[in-house]
DNA sequence: GGTCAAATTGAACACGTTTTCACTTCTCGT
DNA sequence: ACGAGAAGTGAAAACGTGTTCAATTTGACC
């Protein structure tokens, strides 16, 4: 047997706990997979010499020959004020679960990705990647990403929805608002309100345009004239601003729809500081996300709601079952939305 | 030469690269680290092939070898809701410019990190840890990492400030609290306030022990009373009650510091909207971090400020002396607080 | 042209694991 | 008691890279 050392500095290695339990270096790797033949007394005592050496399977090592990294890339514009943050955190939780971490890059504010950044993730091979950027082609992701294959989290514009896409290149969780944002308007309509105004996310953000499109969808669908646009960038100052524009040099309106909930409370802010109106009695406002802050007394806003749990149960599912059948064609999943009332319509 | 595949799919390899320029592996390793002996046309040549295949060197197979994974561990009890987050976005930023990616992990939300967590994130085995959950002894943290040596984010409590502890354990970012406070504090007293609130962050953290004892230190040398304490855990929620329940049954204050400025979010909510008392007329609040939403309209708040870059900056530092010296003695850095005026002190 | 130090090169090894493949030992039904 | 299938075992071969060391080439100087 080879000689092994004290592990005077170091960490242990299979090769010392093996020496110690009188087994050979194979079945101390058997120990630690569950699905390998190993007489359970044996496999009970190498646990227990390797809990008392505090010996963990490299995961460097174990990358290497198995190929999986057990790690999920994440890329992200920025941690702080975004739906994404809450996402982030949940997906955490629940990819520790499963035995995955979470790898965060972060890419410039303008929701622009470089290539450069991808392929410095690629670097570190994650099993799985989440682009909660949208500007990049899906072609230009699987070209860059040998390996793992993205996961994009979509807002399909309206009669994209039921379409099978069946792209081999990427899975996909596809979001729906038309239902929530059905729920707001209707919400509206019965306070008598007919011009209603958008203020944007960033231009070329799908989930802006999504948001858009259906809203227009929406407000046809019921007779009502069509919105109002104010330009943003889902960022609390840009809307702060755009709103006091709106109001000021343009033509106002009865309600407002912000693209997220950042960009609403810059529009409430800016309505109740900046411009002296009331909120909802002389304008009301609705958000999307419905974030933590969007409870605050301040601002408790009416809001339509992605299902954080649901969402990353989907996601998790997504990451899984690509996982087991990496040449599976495009995967997808869908979720709906729904409206949460507080009070910022009435 | 060995046969090397045409690389049909997978990642292309070292070899392969060797292959289509005409030299050995070992060159192809010695192009992509700097500091070798390699004759720069050859070096030249033998980027472009590989850039041309796509290639980079598998980190899972440099990790093993070279023992550095060039992954930095951070341990938060909430991406969402806190500074960390703010300081989680700007460190992976800048680490990423280092060749560092950040993984994240996450606890519970009451601050206690389980033993068990520790060992899932040595797994992956980080190069370095930074701890902002203060809720675990250094010694548990030392004897779980076996490789990385852990950055505490430190507020030492008055007196502690200058002595030199010396832990060999781990590395230290120190942020005194001093200058922030007494800036306030002064600031506060030009308006003629006596009597101060203390809304508490998380009982056990040594973030609101430091900032409790540093306010009393302040207070007394400038003759003021003693603050009344209120019960609080940095969150919104909590503080909001806790305000309610200090001018309803406790004694009410002229100002309030808050230990966050989450927990000043809620302070100001509940004096304005269920107290219905003025900021700053009535009641002067002041926050601790200098949060992104600390300017917004509703809130204005006046904070006491973290520089960001500076601190970030430091722990980049911390984590490169450390990997450069891997057996010196405990590093420290020191950083101060100053103090942000905004709208709710007067 | 000759000499010596410095720069450059590649074969072999090391890193710690999983996987494959024969081989041995059990288990159970006849 | 016998065979056959299942379960358990360990030696050896990967996985893709960095590092060591001795051999070779280059460059400068006289």
């Amino acid at each position: 047997m080879k000689e092994a050392q004290q592990h005077p500095q170091g960490r242990a290695t299979a090769a010392l706990v093996a020496e110690r339990a009188n087994v050979s270096r194979v079945a101390v790797s058997r120990a630690f997979n569950p699905h390998t033949s190993l007489k359970p007394e044996k496999r009970e005592r190498i646990l227990a010499i390797a809990r008392e050496l505090n010996y963990t399977p490299d995961r460097a090592a174990r990358a290497l020959v198995s190929g999986r990294t057990h790690l999920v890339g994440m890329i992200v514009p920025d941690v702080c004020s975004n739906w994404e943050s809450q996402e982030i955190d949940a997906l955490t939780t629940a990819l520790q679960a499963e035995g995955f971490a979470t790898l965060l890059f972060k890419t410039r504010t303008d929701y622009s990705m470089d290539e450069q950044l991808l392929a410095y993730m690629r670097g570190f091979n994650p099993d799985s990647v989440i682009a909660f950027v949208e500007n990049v082609r899906p072609k230009t992701l699987a070209r860059v990403l040998d390996r793992a294959v993205p996961i994009y989290i979509d807002y399909p514009l309206p009669g994209e929805a039921g379409a099978a896409r069946g792209d081999p290149l990427h899975d996909r969780l596809n979001v729906l608002q038309y239902t929530g944002i059905d729920q707001a308007v209707a919400l509206l309509e019965g306070y008598g309100v007919r011009r209603v105004a958008y203020l944007s996310g960033s231009h070329k953000s799908r989930a802006n345009t999504s948001r858009e499109r259906t809203l227009r969808q929406v407000l046809a669908a019921r007779g009502l004239p069509a919105p109002v646009i104010a330009p943003g960038d889902f960022s609390y100052d840009t809307a702060y601003q755009a709103t006091i524009d709106l109001f000021r040099v343009g033509p106002g309106a009865e309600a407002i729809f912000a693209a997220n909930d950042f960009g609403a409370f810059g529009a409430l802010d800016a309505l109740r500081h900046e411009l002296r109106l009331r909120v909802p009695e002389d304008v009301r406002v609705v958000g999307f996300d419905d974030i933590a802050q969007s409870h605050w007394k301040s601002y408790n806003l009416t809001t339509v709601k992605f299902d954080l749990d649901e969402r990353v149960r989907a996601i998790v599912r997504l990451i899984l079952r690509r996982l087991a059948a990496p040449d599976a064609p495009g995967l997808e999943e869908t979720l709906d939305t729904r409206l949460v009332v507080r009070g910022t319509v009435g």
